[in-house]
DNA sequence: CCTGACACTATGGTCAGACCACATGGCTCG
DNA sequence: CGAGCCATGTGGTCTGACCATAGTGTCAGG
């Protein structure tokens, strides 16, 4: 072995040469890569390794590839880190490697430090506006569950935003996406759904009126009440 | 549209099928997969599109794959989500999409979150060891800063792992990893390296000593500044 | 009987070329 | 001028082959 190592795996280099354009800003969001064909020439690879590549980075949710031609073709880069982390945790939790319990514990921390920091930071009414008008759409009593649990996501999405920390957020839409499976199975499967979103109403506008209020401790122990009483009733 | 869609894409099928096998315990860690050539004529489909699939579930940190015969061969779950976070947070944080300042921030939450209730879990005097012992070896002052920062990775996730939480540890040491070339840079680049590695080491001690006295808002208070000090110096 | 060298085998990694499904944009024809 | 159609370029899939690797079995020679 005379040199190290040149480039472990054909793939990687295209994989190093995309970390360095986005580092260098060479590469921003919503720029189009070159065609899977023109990069196995450039980098003197077939387009299987290239397509090895950009299957690593969509699955880490760098880019979205999609067929045909115009303005959603090609490989772009969106920078989608939540339902990427999401799916990754999905699994590590199906291999159980990860206990929903912890998932639990962590998206608590997460949501309690968000809400502390949400009401005292400095953000737009509008953003606040948003979450009220979701909890408004919720308070439709035909709702289907899994409408409800999807505005439900939003509302926590759109309060911890608030907390001006995306790297919190992220990781917290992550958790929520990787246990989303057996919450939806599990709300399905028992009754009385009815008087859960009752109830998850009722604490959602107490959260909301807390964090409106600046009230930074109460919405975080009524955030942490809210997500402790829901995975009691579920899980 | 009559039907809704069979298999959106070929790969999915195997990815949906593993999952699924990882849910119901048929799939555990350490287990192999079988061949690519025999997935493939498993699922009618060709060795290309299970190649994209098992591709996946590597980048997510769910399967090793290795070359040649034995133990180290084939496709094997392992379930590695740290590294596979880190990799994807790293790219994030490469195209600009997640601050270092939110990364910083999240991992001091984290961290004083762990060191508080490290204090109070109960847990094996043996993982306090390892701690000591990641700290003793960091006392040799030849330690070269990549040596040192590696152990000090080692001893924040030993510290943190006293939780019980292996979500959040892993979440850790996930932002620590994401942003590690960045720190790495930091410190070859600036001078005093000696200076830093030695207040390091008087705020290291007075951490792990601080875990070890149960004082719970003592540790996280510690570990809050140490953190925050050292991305000061650096970054 | 032991021992070392060698071929065999099965794995993932790479390559090449072809075809398919899709979506757009421009072209043609009414 | 407008509606329909097709050329074009994209990623997605398939096929079949070959390469690099690392155990394992085999066989010749001691």
């Amino acid at each position: 072995m005379p040199a190290e190592r040149a480039s472990e795996r054909a793939h990687d280099a295209v994989l190093r040469h995309i970390e360095g354009s986005l580092r260098s800003g060479g590469l921003k969001l919503g720029d189009r890569l070159p065609g899977e064909r023109a990069l196995a020439e450039q980098f003197g690879i077939s387009r299987a390794s290239v397509r090895d590549a950009i299957r690593a980075l969509e699955v880490m949710g760098i880019v979205r590839s999609g067929t045909g031609s115009g303005p959603n073709s090609g490989t772009i880069v969106v920078s989608d880190p939540s339902s990427a982390l999401g799916s990754a945790l999905r699994l590590h939790v199906a291999s159980q490697r990860l206990p929903v319990k912890d998932i639990v514990e962590a998206r608590v921390m997460m949501e309690t430090w968000s809400l502390a920091h949400a009401a005292g930071a400095d953000w737009e009414p509008n953003q606040a506006l948003e979450a009220r008008r979701l909890l408004e759409a919720m308070d439709d009593p035909d709702l289907p569950s899994p409408a409800f649990t999807a505005l439900d996501a939003q509302f926590h999405v759109a309060l911890s935003a608030l907390a001006g920390n995306s790297v919190v957020s992220t990781m917290m839409d992550s958790l929520r996406e990787s246990i989303r499976e057996y919450v939806d199975e599990a709300v399905s499967a028992r009754g009385r759904w009815h008087d859960i979103a009752a109830e998850l109403r009722r604490q959602h506008w107490g959260i909301l009126a807390a964090v409106e209020a600046r009230d930074g401790d109460l919405a975080a122990r009524l955030v942490r009440d809210h997500i402790e009483w829901f995975y009691a009733q579920t899980l």
